[in-house]
RNA sequence: CGGGGCGUAGCGUAGCCCGGUUAGCGCGCCAGAUUUGGGAUCUGGAGGUCGCAGGUUCGAAUCCUGCCGCCCCGACCA
C-alpha cells in the first residue's frame, strides 16, 4: 500500500506524476522547474544515450563539447532562431557575489562585477558552434563536419512538468556543415531515420515520420523532419527533430568555403536532437497502473531475482542453485539483479519491481529447488509460468525478446485503433473531443487555417508524412482543396 | 504572466476558522520475537527550530504583516 500510484482513469496527468516519483526516476528539487534524475532513472537514460550514441558513430559522426554560455551578440546573430528562443532565455549578467553589508552571512550581486556583454545560456547550441565551425572550414575538403554533443540546455519554461518540459533537460544535438544542399537535406532524413529506428527497436514505441508545417518548423529551420508518437491518453508526442538549416546558418555566421571550382559558397547545414524527454515518452506509453513497464533493451534491470525463504538453511540452498544461473545470465550478457536482501517480504520487492517496470522476475523458493524449476514472470502481461532450470537462460533471452515484441505490437494497435481519417470538421471535432488520438484530415496548406483549427480545438499539425498518399480532397475548415492528408493531434 | 494549492519527524497527514495540557495519527526507521509463494504481525523505542522574519498577546502551529520555496491548472513552448 506504500507506493499505489493513481490510476490512468482518475487522473492522466497525476498518475504520471506519481509513476515518475515512485518508481524513482526522478524526483523534484529545490529549484524551480528542474527536477533530480534519481540513478534508476539515469541508468535508463544511459542505456538509452549508449545505444543512439553507438548508432551516431556507425553514420560516421564524432562527439565534442561546446560551451554552455553564448555571448548575447552571437546568439542573436541568426534572427529568425534567436527569436524563437528569445521568451525562454536565462541570461547571466555578472559574475561575482559579496558580503551583504546589510544582512551578515549573506550573498548579493556585486554592482561592480557587471559583465560587459551578457552570455546566454544555451536552448540549443547553433550558435556557438556555428561561430566555431567558420573558423574550421575553408575549403570543400574540410567538409562534411559530422559533429554530435551530449549536453544540458535550458529553456526557462512558463510550466514544467518531469521529463517532458523542465527548465533544464539533457539532450543530445548533432550540427552537421556540409558542402551541398542535397547532402545535407540526406543526413537531415538519415537522422531522422536513426531516431525512429532506436524509438522503436530499443523503446518499443512506434513513431510517425514527417516534416512539420510552418508554424511548427524549429526556427531558423528551412525543414523540420520529425518523428511523433502517440501516448496512451490520446495526445501526441514529438519524439525527436531533424533540421534541414539550409544555409540560414552560414550565411547569419559567415560561413564560406571554396568548392571544387574554386567558387565560393556558404555551407549547408543540419542539425538533430533528442532529449531526456523520451524518457517521459516511454513512461506514458507503455506504463500502467501497477507501474513502469519498461522495453528489455534499455531496462536498467532485465531480470531481477527474488528468492523465497523461510530460514537461513532454505536461504543458502537457494544461494548456491542461483549461483550457476547468475552465471549463465552474465555470459548471456543480461542485465539482472538478485535481490536476497532481508529487508523487505517477497511480496513487497514483486511490487517494488513492477513499479519500477522490470521485464521479468524470477522468483526461487524450497518448492522450486524440489522440483528444479523457477516461476518466472513477465510485467508486461503479468503471467506467471513455471520453468526448469535446464535450458532456462535461452528462454529467459527469448523471453526478454518475445517481451520487447510484445510491447511494441501492442503500442502498434494502439495507435492504430487511435487513427482516425476524418472529412468533415464536425466529425473532426467529434473525434477529437470523444476519442483523440491521431486524425488523418485534409488541410489547406495555409498557416492561418492551422492556427485557426488550433484556437478552436487545441489540435495542431503534428506532421506531414513523408509518403504523399497522393489522395486529394477538400480542407476540413475551409473546404479548398488539399492535395494531400496531413496528421494532426492535441500534443504535449 | 494570470488563477489555485501547499509548506507540521524521512514520507503522507490531523490540528489552524474559534490562540491555552507534553503537537496527534499512518507509513517508514531502530531493537527483539514470530514470520516469508503477492505490499507480515506483535511488543518496545527513537525521531519535531510546526517554511523564514517581524508583530499582537500573559501565552502563537493557530491571529496580523512581510518574505521565501515548491506543486497544480491555464496562456506560451520541445
Amino acid at each position: 500500500m506504500a507506493k499505489e500510484i493513481t490510476t490512468r482513469e482518475t487522473d492522466y496527468a497525476k498518475w504520471y506524476n506519481d509513476l515518475v516519483l515512485k518508481s524513482e526516476l526522478a524526483d523534484y528539487s529545490a529549484v524551480r522547474g528542474c527536477m533530480v534524475i534519481k540513478p534508476y532513472g539515469f541508468a535508463l537514460w544511459e542505456n538509452m544515450r549508449d545505444a543512439l550514441d553507438k548508432m551516431f558513430k556507425d553514420t560516421g559522426h564524432v562527439n565534442a563539447y561546446f560551451p554552455l554560455f553564448v555571448p548575447k551578440s552571437l546568439f542573436e546573430a541568426e534572427e529568425k532562431n534567436a527569436e524563437g528562443f528569445a521568451k525562454e532565455c536565462a541570461i547571466v549578467t555578472h559574475y561575482r557575489l559579496k558580503s551583504d553589508p546589510d544582512k551578515p552571512g549573506k550573498l548579493m550581486v556585486d554592482p561592480d562585477a557587471k559583465l560587459e556583454e551578457e552570455l546566454i545560456v544555451r536552448p540549443t547550441s547553433e550558435a556557438i558552434i556555428w561561430n566555431t565551425y567558420k573558423s574550421w572550414i575553408q575549403s570543400y575538403r574540410d567538409l562534411p563536419i559530422l559533429i554530435n554533443q551530449w549536453a544540458n540546455v535550458v529553456r526557462w519554461e512558463m510550466r514544467t512538468r518531469l521529463f517532458l518540459r523542465t527548465a533544464e533537460f539533457l539532450w543530445q544535438e548533432g550540427h552537421t556543415a556540409h558542402a551541398t544542399e542535397q547532402e545535407a537535406i540526406e543526413e537531415t532524413v538519415k537522422m531522422m531515420n536513426v531516431y525512429a529506428d532506436f524509438v522503436e527497436n530499443w523503446m518499443a514505441l512506434p513513431v510517425l515520420k514527417g516534416v512539420k508545417s510552418e508554424n511548427e518548423r524549429f526556427a531558423g529551420a528551412v525543414e523540420t523532419y520529425c518523428i511523433e508518437a502517440l501516448m496512451q491518453d490520446g495526445k501526441a508526442l514529438q519524439a525527436g527533430t531533424s533540421h534541414f538549416l539550409g544555409q540560414n546558418f552560414a550565411k547569419a555566421f559567415d560561413v564560406t568555403f571554396t568548392d571544387r571550382d574554386n567558387k565560393l559558397d556558404h555551407v549547408w547545414a543540419t542539425s538533430w536532437g533528442v532529449s531526456t524527454r523520451l524518457i517521459g515518452a516511454l513512461v506514458m506509453a507503455h506504463g500502467d497502473d501497477d507501474g513502469l513497464i519498461l522495453p528489455p533493451k534499455i531496462a536498467p534491470i532485465q531480470v531481477v531475482i527474488v528468492p523465497i525463504y523461510k530460514n537461513d538453511e532454505q536461504k543458502s540452498v537457494i544461494h548456491s542453485k542461483v549461483q550457476p544461473l547468475l552465471v549463465g545470465l552474465k555470459n548471456a550478457g543480461i542485465r539482472y539483479k538478485y535481490d536476497d536482501s532481508d529487508n523487505a517480504r517477497p511480496g513487497w520487492k514483486f511490487a517494488e519491481y513492477e513499479m519500477k517496470g522490470v521485464p521479468v522476475r524470477i522468483t526461487i523458493g524450497a518448492r522450486d529447488v524440489e522440483n528444479n524449476s523457477v516461476e518466472v514472470a513477465r510485467r508486461d502481461l503479468k503471467q506467471k509460468t513455471v520453468m526448469s532450470m535446464d535450458g532456462l537462460i535461452p528462454n529467459i533471452s527469448a523471453l526478454l525478446d518475445e517481451i520487447q515484441k510484445s510491447i511494441f505490437n501492442k503500442a502498434l494497435e494502439f495507435r492504430k485503433a487511435m487513427t482516425t481519417n476524418v472529412e468533415t470538421f464536425d466529425e473532426f471535432k467529434t473525434v477529437l473531443q470523444e476519442k483523440g488520438g491521431f486524425i488523418s484530415a485534409h488541410w489547406d496548406g495555409f498557416s492561418g487555417t492551422e492556427e485557426k483549427i488550433k484556437e478552436l480545438t487545441k489540435a495542431t499539425i503534428r506532421l506531414i508524412p513523408l509518403e504523399d498518399d497522393g489522395e486529394s480532397g477538400k480542407c476540413i475548415l475551409t473546404g479548398k482543396p488539399s492535395k494531400r492528408r496531413v496528421i494532426f493531434a492535441v500534443a504535449y
